[in-house]
DNA sequence: TTTATTTGACCGGC
DNA sequence: GCCGGTCAAATAAA
């Protein structure tokens, strides 16, 4: 546990942030008119990225002892569900190791050569996005191999990067449909992009009513909890067709994006630990993720969302960032 | 013609 | 030897 140190988990937040920002961007995108059944599906789907990001983020975030003093990570509401971080540990509190991630199958013979890579897990939906995959994470991919796994009933396809050659990013991705749920994909990210994003995705776009409304529902069943084993073991993870339907009486939860890599040592860690993205490793780059997800709030007038997420601007990456601690996840009541 | 996907073979860790 | 990850030729699609 802590591989990698907290300079690694500083990294991981920000390329967590980063992530987030870009899917944020691409949301944006369509939010340009005319809106149709696919553009809001698409939106969807970013939302549930966005959120199971921002989740993961927030939980690496609580990690942090002054972070988390300061009280800034969490609205008062999501505080009050809080449990506390010391005492009774986490079921996740040693994020890091495989087999606290539910979707994961335990990888002892997991090679060393891809060990050395920070690592992110998360699972999303293929509702909205066609049943051959999730939906794009903003990042282009070119599927290199794929592979019946033991013990899987479906196969898991492996994606590197498509500016591996031109770029030499080193960035991978694994996906596999989750067993129960066909619906459902784990997927693991590899290393970090060094690549450029595509001018293409920070476009701004206009408003879109149906992405708007999205956001609203999102933004209006959006809480946090740090009672992570019940998030990712008791309850199922969001599908973007599912959530509207949720009522207030059945809790479920998002995702849990719990964050696990190994050492981390694939990348600098400071000032600006991310590949490719130095130039938005800065504080005010982390300020413009979270208040470009205010701003699209905000046209709406969702001071929920709005407040909780321009909390996160409290976002000092300390430098004394800890991975230790346990892992809240969002979820809708 | 170029680019992406498929799929069997190969490699290396365990 | 098993298994997961990657390679690369063949094939398909744009």
């Amino acid at each position: 546990m802590a591989e990698g140190g907290e300079s690694g988990g500083r990294a991981r937040l920000i390329s967590e942030l980063v992530c987030v920002k870009d899917l944020v961007r691409r949301l944006e995108l369509q939010l340009r008119p005319p809106a149709d059944a696919a553009s809001v599906d698409l939106c969807r789907q970013l939302i549930h990225q966005i959120v199971a990001l921002t989740d993961r983020s927030i939980g690496m975030a609580r990690c942090s002892p002054d972070l988390a003093a300061a009280h800034c990570l969490l609205p008062a509401a999501a505080q009050q569900q809080q449990q506390p971080l010391s005492g009774a540990p986490s079921p996740l509190s040693d994020a890091g190791s495989d087999h606290h991630q539910p979707f994961l199958r335990a990888s002892p013979k997991k090679r060393k050569a891809t060990a050395r890579w920070t690592s992110q897990q998360v699972r999303v939906s293929a509702a909205g996005a066609g049943a051959e995959g999730p939906a794009d994470d903003g990042h282009s991919w070119r599927k290199y191999g794929q592979k019946d796994i033991l013990g899987a009933k479906h196969p898991r396809a492996y994606y590197r990067c498509t500016h591996r050659n031109s770029q030499n990013c080193p960035a991978t991705k694994q996906v596999q449909r989750t067993d129960d749920d066909p619906k459902l994909f784990d997927v693991v990210y590899h290393g970090d992009h060094t690549c450029r994003p595509s001018a293409a995705s920070t476009r701004r776009a206009p408003h879109n009513p149906h992405a708007q409304a999205a956001l609203q529902g999102l933004a209006a069943r959006l809480t946090v909890t740090t009672d992570a084993a019940i998030a990712a073991a008791a309850l199922p993870p969001m599908t973007p067709d599912s959530y509207p339907a949720r009522g207030a009486s059945s809790p479920w939860s998002l995702a849990s994006p719990v964050g696990s890599d190994s050492n981390g040592c694939a990348q600098g860690v400071s000032p600006c630990p991310v590949p490719g993205y130095a130039d938005w490793g800065s504080h005010g780059d982390l300020q413009e993720v979270v208040s470009a997800c205010a701003a699209v709030s905000d046209l709406q007038g969702l001071p929920v969302l709005d407040s909780e997420l321009m909390s996160l601007e409290c976002f000092a990456f300390d430098q004394s960032f800890d991975m230790g601690g346990a892992m809240p996840s969002l979820f809708y009541p």
